[in-house]
RNA sequence: GUGGGUGUCGUCAAGCGGCCAAAGACCCUGGGUUGUGGCUCCAGUAUUCGAGAGUUCGAAUCUCUCCACCCACCCCA
C-alpha cells in the first residue's frame, strides 16, 4: 500500500465543496475590491526565494522543497507573494496603470513537522497592491481580508497591527535592542543567541519562558520609528478606526519573511490551538526592487485555507452543500437502460443534474441509491412502460407517483 | 531536531493473560411479493487486534524494538 506523503492531505470529494464555497466567496469579495487574479507556476528558480523571502529566514534556511534538473535549482514554492513579484517584473506590469490589485490561491510547499494547522503542502489565499505607498493601501488590503473572514462567518477572531519601520528606523531600533540584550545575550537560549546577529528582533518573539525574562522593558520598535513611519503608522490606525475595524498594536509581530516593511498585521483566531495565525500580511515596498524591478512599493496578505476551514468549523459555520441530483432515472432490463440513458441526457440538456443507475442493481437498490443521492425525482421505466411511452414519475419527498407520458413527467420536473 | 500521546472491522468503539476463529453501534452489500427509497426485520462483512521479536502451557491483553499517526516546542498560513 502506498499512502500519501506525510503533511500531505487529500481533499475528498465530500469535503471539496467547501473548498468550492470559500474560493467562490474569496473571488467575490476580491473582485468587488477591484483585484484580479493572479496565477504562477508552482516552482520557481531557487534563487528567487532565496532573494525574496530572505537567506536568513527559517524557510529558506531549511523548509524548500528544492531538486535539481538540468542543472537548475528549482523550489516548490513556500509562499505566494515572490512568484507574483517576479512575474509582475517580468512582464513589466509596473509599467501598466498602478495601483495594480492582484489575488490569488495557490498550494505552498513547506518542509515542517506537522502540527494541527500545519502542512507541508497547504494552501493559501493572497491578495498584493502594487504600486501605491500610501496606507490607504495598507487598510484597504486589511479591510478586504476582514470582510472576507467576517462574511464567511469567522467569528472571535483578533486584528494585531504593528509597525517594523522602514531600513532606516529599523537599523536604528535594531542596535538600540542589541544593545538592551548584549548583557543577557549568554543567558538566552541557543536559537535566540544565534539570531543575535542575524535578525535580533526576532529574539522578541521566542517563546522560550527563560528568554522573556529578559526581554522585559525591551525596547520597543513603535518607539524608534523615524517620523515618516510614525506617520504612516497613525494614518494606518486612523483609518481602520474610521472604517469600524478593531485592533490592537502588537509590537510583537515580526513576520518571518524579511522583506517586511512598515505595516505588519495578523489576523489570530483563537480556535485553532497552536498555530493561531489565520492570515498574515504587511508592506513591503523594498521587494520588487529586490528582485530587479523599479522601486515599487507593495501591501498583500497570505491567508491559510486549511486554518481558515478549522477556524469556520469551530465557529459551527455550515457550508452549504450543493444539491447532488434533481432527477434519478431508474430502469430494469436492458431497453430500459439504454432509454435510460437517453432521457438522462436530454434532462441535462434542460439544465437539470440527472443520474442513471450505472450498475445494473435492482429496482429497490436503484431507489435506495437515488434516496441517498437527495434526488427530489425518480423516474422509474421497465419494458412495460417503454411500449406504452409512460414513465412512472415518483416524487421522493412525498412518495406520490403517477404514470405520465415522457414529455410530460418532463414537464412536470420543470 | 526535542518532548508527550495514540494505534482492535470502512468509521466509532468494548475487551486489559485463557470462556476472543474479538461485543456493540454506524456505514456498506444482499434479501423479506420476478418492478419501488427513507421506517422495520433478517443475513453478510476483522482466521485478526500497526509490524516484528520475546515472556508464557496460553497474548489483542505483559516486555522490547521498530513503524505510523496526532499534539506541543520551533516556525509560520
Amino acid at each position: 500500500m502506498i499512502n500519501i506523503p506525510k503533511g500531505t492531505k487529500d481533499i475528498l470529494p465530500q469535503e471539496s465543496y467547501k473548498w468550492q464555497w470559500l474560493e467562490e466567496r474569496f473571488r467575490q469579495t476580491c473582485e468587488r475590491y477591484g483585484y484580479k487574479e493572479f496565477r504562477t507556476p508552482i516552482f520557481e528558480h531557487t534563487e528567487l526565494f532565496q532573494r525574496g523571502v530572505g537567506e536568513t529566514t527559517d524557510i529558506v534556511q531549511k523548509e524548500m522543497y528544492t531538486f535539481e534538473i538540468a542543472e537548475r535549482s528549482l523550489t516548490l514554492k513556500p509562499e505566494g507573494t515572490a512568484g507574483v513579484v517576479r512575474s509582475f517584473i517580468e512582464n513589466k506590469l509596473y509599467a501598466g496603470q498602478l495601483p495594480a490589485k492582484y489575488y490569488y490561491a495557490t498550494p505552498c510547499y513547506r518542509y515542517e513537522k506537522m502540527q494541527k494547522g500545519r502542512q507541508r503542502e497547504f494552501h493559501q489565499f493572497g491578495i498584493e497592491v502594487f504600486g501605491s505607498q500610501s496606507m490607504l493601501a495598507d487598510a484597504e488590503v486589511i479591510s478586504l481580508a476582514n470582510d472576507f473572514l467576517t462574511g464567511c462567518g469567522v467569528e472571535g477572531f483578533k486584528l494585531h497591527i504593528n509597525s517594523i519601520g522602514c531600513p532606516k528606523c529599523r537599523a536604528e531600533y535594531r542596535k538600540a535592542l542589541q544593545d538592551f540584550i548584549r548583557p543577557n545575550l549568554d543567558k538566552l537560549c541557543e536559537t535566540s543567541q544565534g539570531r543575535f546577529e542575524t535578525n535580533p528582533m526576532r529574539i522578541l518573539d521566542s517563546k522560550d519562558p527563560d528568554d522573556q525574562k529578559y526581554l522585559v522593558g525591551a525596547p520597543k520598535i513603535t518607539d524608534y520609528l523615524c517620523d515618516d513611519c510614525r506617520t504612516a503608522f497613525e494614518e494606518l490606525q486612523r483609518d481602520l478606526d474610521a472604517l469600524g475595524i478593531e485592533y490592537e498594536v502588537d509590537p510583537g509581530i515580526v513576520r518571518g519573511l524579511d522583506y517586511y516593511t512598515k505595516t505588519a498585521f495578523e489576523f489570530i483566531s483563537d480556535k485553532l490551538g497552536a498555530q493561531s495565525t489565520i492570515c498574515g500580511g504587511g508592506r513591503y515596498d523594498n521587494l520588487v526592487e529586490e528582485i530587479g524591478g523599479p522601486s515599487t512599493a507593495g501591501v498583500g496578505f497570505g491567508m491559510g485555507i486549511e486554518r481558515l476551514l478549522i477556524t469556520l468549523e469551530a465557529c459551527g459555520v455550515e457550508i452549504p452543500q450543493p444539491d447532488e441530483c434533481d432527477v434519478f432515472i431508474a430502469a430494469m432490463g436492458s431497453a430500459a437502460q439504454t432509454k435510460a440513458l437517453q432521457l438522462g441526457a436530454e434532462l441535462r440538456r434542460a439544465g437539470k443534474k440527472a443520474i442513471v443507475d450505472v450498475c445494473g442493481r435492482g429496482l429497490k437498490a436503484q431507489l435506495k441509491y437515488a434516496d441517498r443521492l437527495g434526488a427530489s425525482w425518480c423516474m422509474v421505466l421497465g419494458d412495460d412502460e417503454l411500449a406504452r411511452g409512460v414513465v412512472q414519475l415518483r416524487d421522493m419527498k412525498n412518495s406520490t407517483q403517477t404514470e405520465l407520458p415522457v414529455e410530460k413527467a418532463f414537464e412536470e420536473i420543470n
